[in-house]
RNA sequence: UCCCCUGUAGCUCAGUUGGUUAGAGCAUCUGACUGUUAAUCAGAGGGUCGUUGGUUCAAGUCCAACCGGGGGAGCCA
């Protein structure tokens, strides 16, 4: 079907034009203007129709929802709220959309009730601006790897490594959950299951992209990642997209460098491309915040916000130094932290919060972590007590990004093998890159659907995604 | 998984120390009006108060369990 998309009409130089205009109605005032979006920008194109000339029932049926096609001439709008219009000659509905049942109204709705119409929730403003900006973010992400040089790598989604311990897995399997073959010790015997092995799907493409890194030298993945934990919280989703640059010959100071540049760039990306959809989820953003108390309001608008991480430099502290500033502050002195504070004890969110939105109210970036939490691949520090390992976490959302150096010393990796517990055999493979060739090299991953909540605004991270999966919801 | 909050009309919410026939705005329907901007004006319809059980003369209101939703924590990206 030939047509027009929306976000050339709007153009004054269409003036003049016969159009055709396909997409979906907004609202219809006066039974003559009828508000229609088609999804390629944010704004409405305003169709005005002849009451005398379009019959009653045709009129009926152009209710909120439904898909429409007309075609008529596009002229300068004698209204106030849009440059131009189209004088409608002819048009069709399409799809018509009951107006007793469709749920989708022009007002305002609440985020949890269209959670549970993801299937309807693109037709509203919010959600169109944030998937438009999520698909820039996407492009944007690929464009910046390839100007520099990176190869997208697509490592795998079933993995039989089960050594990352970066969380609780979904396991994959072929076998009848209702007649499970047993060896002689009575457990599951994954021999007969269709990899001949157990299988879960990926946590994290890291220790794969290693090994294209090193041949490759600059690699990214950009891919779905499964996490089967329990988590409830507006950050967490069971399966979500990652971003997992690996470099060699580069150490934790290049990819220090490399995530800060990289962020700065899409946020800036997304200033430069998504102007309109952006200038709306701010002023939705004020409208919430009307309700809250000053104290939980953004100090900066979300625009302002972007702008104010692109201008700065990130703040890069070790957490041997994060460590000395809360054992300072106020809130530790006044005994208000829930959580002590201690050298060797991971921080909380409550102590990233001080730092990242008292303190230095910007992006943070920790280094050098105690080896002790921290994955077993991380690269030891000359004091033997720390790896070379970094956090990023940015305001309202804490931890977007985390990476290391990587360990390439065989003998060491090999050790923390032992110490962590997992058996060489399940990572032959892995070190076989420590004993043919290693070099220095460094990565990290971030969460694109963090990264989507803090260029959109959005509070909840289920809001940033099609259709979320977390604990008992897989609906749709 | 733990802590806190919450569930009343299609949506967003009121509903007093337990007390007649459960309300409002928006949406919907009917009519009016017609250069409107979430149009406006008048009228109408619309409810098993999440479920089950309990306390009571009487439960939307109090109690318990369960189910759903949200926020926070942990885990992390």
């Amino acid at each position: 079907m030939k047509h027009d998309a929306i976000i050339e009409l709007l153009d004054a130089a269409s003036i003049g034009k016969k159009v055709t205009v396909c997409g979906w109605v907004r609202t219809f005032r006066n039974e003559t203007f009828l508000a229609v979006n088609d999804g390629s920008t944010i704004k409405n194109l305003q169709l005005v129709i002849d009451r005398e000339k379009t019959d009653e029932a045709l009129r009926k049926r152009l209710t909120t929802g439904a898909a429409i096609c007309a075609s008529g001439e596009l002229v300068a709008s004698k209204g106030q709220g849009q440059s131009t219009e189209v004088l409608v000659e002819h048009i069709e509905v399409l799809g018509d959309a009951d107006p007793e049942k469709f749920p989708i109204q022009m007002k305002r709705h609440t985020m949890d009730f269209l959670r549970e119409k993801a299937h309807l929730r693109f037709r509203t403003s919010t959600f169109g601006a944030v998937f438009r900006i999520r698909h820039g973010m996407t492009f944007a992400v690929h464009k910046y790897f390839n100007d520099r040089g990176f190869y997208n790598l697509h490592t795998p989604i079933i993995t039989a490594s089960d050594a990352e311990g970066a969380g609780e897995m979904f396991r994959v399997t072929s076998l009848d959950l209702n007649a499970l073959p047993k060896n002689d010790e009575g457990k599951i015997d994954f021999r007969e299951d269709f990899f001949g092995k157990e299988t879960n799907l990926t946590v994290s493409g890291q220790l794969e992209a290693e090994l294209g890194a090193m041949a490759l030298g600059k690699v990214y993945t950009f891919g779905p990642t499964f996490r089967a934990e329990n988590s409830n919280t507006s950050r967490h989703l069971a399966e979500f997209w990652m971003i997992e640059p690996e470099v060699a010959f580069a150490d934790i100071r290049d990819n220090m460098d490399l995530a800060e540049d990289f962020m700065k760039y899409l946020l800036q990306y997304a200033l430069d491309h998504y102007a309109d959809d952006l200038s709306f989820l701010e002023q939705r953003e004020q409208n919430e915040e009307k309700d809250k108390p000053q104290n939980e309001r953004n100090e900066m608008s979300l625009t302002e916000r972007l702008r104010f991480v692109i201008d700065n430099q990130f703040e890069r502290i070790t957490y041997t130094q994060a460590i000395d500033l809360l054992r300072n502050s106020k809130p530790y002195k006044k005994n208000k932290f829930k959580y002590p504070v201690e050298w060797g004890v991971d921080l909380q969110s409550e102590h990233e919060r001080y730092l990242v939105e008292k303190h230095f109210k910007r992006p943070v970036i920790i280094t050098d972590y105690p080896a002790t939490i921290k994955a077993f691949y991380m690269r030891q520090n000359d004091d033997q007590k720390t790896v070379a390992a970094m956090d990023v976490l940015v305001p309202g959302i804490g931890e977007i990004i985390g990476g290391s150096q990587r360990e390439e010393r065989l003998e060491k990796l090999v050790e923390k093998c032992a110490a962590f517990g997992i058996p060489e055999e399940h990572v032959w493979w892995y070190l076989d890159t420590r004993r043919f060739g290693s070099a220095v090299h460094a990565g990290f991953g971030m969460g694109f659907e963090r990264l989507i909540m803090f260029v959109t605004g959005m509070t909840n991270i289920r809001d940033v995604i099609p259709f979320p999966r977390t604990p008992l919801n897989a609906e749709f």
